[in-house]
DNA sequence: GTCTATAGCAGGATAGAC
DNA sequence: GTCTATCCTGCTATAGAC
């Protein structure tokens, strides 16, 4: 999302009024990067080609290219909005309780809105390791840079788990963030929405950390 | 592992004493096994060439027809290799416990026996949904209820756990066990043996859980 | 902006020599 | 058993018409 607009030149048409920046240039190459998420993270980055996003979009191979360079730039470019929007809601859903909450508040607002992202769009599958090693640099530390900033957004609220007596302080902070972060990452390869809401598994994935790591 | 030697024909050498059967085939076969093994879980399937398989092998790739019909049998067979291999090991390390053990220590055994093979082997990283994929039926519906018996294996130590009490009984085991096949299987992503060892990371997750099951 | 056509390359697999 | 040589297919990406 971002990413496409902020590549979007704010010219105005030179003559007339103002209006709402929404060409259909805009509008299509959201359109390619949404198609394409879906795709990556259902078949893998491999096996999909050119041909079949295309496809998927409604249009020639030939033509992706007059939206991005590369592949490879599409990648980029996913994960980029992915895995930011998701950080920033969390923050966000945080950052918006009331001053004197617990951690173990935070931590319950945290995993309800993170399973219902990864659950909602399947964000996460497409950012393996594996994944992210067909980047070349400088877009692949950035990468490794964004997903360590989504770990240690749970380690910080982990840490302040201890200060506050809330979570036991022998606890290693760098491997319970991990058990937390592969069970998210996991949650977009099993869930169903017939079967459970993403309220449901965000509960019972805030009960079981919570409850595990307290004092 | 054991698909290799169950393929091999038991025909010992016509005459003479009995022999280990131990043929250069087979200890090939099986290098070939462990190697593409490596690769696949390190840059994933579609990723790794015959080529690149080959070249770590020491052959040319044209000779890796000579073990196994296709890329897509070398990967059938380490999928059932590994999974089995895995499965037996928990269930053998639970079943030798005392007869008279809680589901505590049981849950306790086969945390330690799960981290320490996915860290030590990196076991599972092949197995994600997507790679699961490549394969054409039967193999297909044969992988998934390899993967299915996996995760039973954990959602019965759990309902077991409902049973004897240990374990609260409004915990939906279909989504729990999910959650702690998520964070060992992300294991094989973020473990580096320098900084942690595996009996480190299984007593962990060990407490996380089971107490963030507890009743 | 979208198309057609195609260059250029890499991958899986096979055949047959040794 | 391993090699060389090669077929064939499918892929990314480009060029230029419309």
């Amino acid at each position: 999302m971002t990413a496409a607009v902020a590549k979007a030149k704010p010219k105005a048409k030179s003559k007339g009024l103002e209006v709402p920046i929404l060409k259909k240039s805009d509008a299509t190459r959201q359109r390619v990067l949404d198609v394409t998420s879906d795709l990556f993270r259902r078949n893998g980055y491999q096996a999909t080609s050119m041909r079949d996003i295309a496809a998927a979009v409604g249009m020639k191979s030939g033509s992706l290219y007059y939206y991005y360079d590369s592949k490879e730039a599409l990648l980029a470019a996913i994960l980029n909005d992915t895995i930011d929007a998701h950080l920033a809601i969390l923050k966000e859903a945080v950052d918006n309780l009331p001053a004197n909450s617990t951690v173990r508040q935070k931590l319950d607002k945290a995993f309800q809105a993170s399973v219902k992202i990864i659950s909602d769009s399947g964000d996460m599958a497409v950012a393996s390791a594996q994944t992210l090693s067909f980047l070349q640099e400088p877009e692949y530390s950035e990468q490794v840079r964004h997903r360590q900033a989504y770990n240690q957004f749970w380690r910080d609220l982990i840490e302040e788990g201890k200060r506050t007596g809330e979570i036991r302080k022998d606890l290693p902070d760098a491997v319970a963030s991990m058990a937390i972060v592969g069970a998210l990452t996991f949650v977009a390869e099993w869930f169903e929405s017939d079967r459970s809401t993403t309220d449901e598994v965000g509960a019972l994935f805030s009960s079981l950390f919570i409850d595990g790591m307290r004092a």
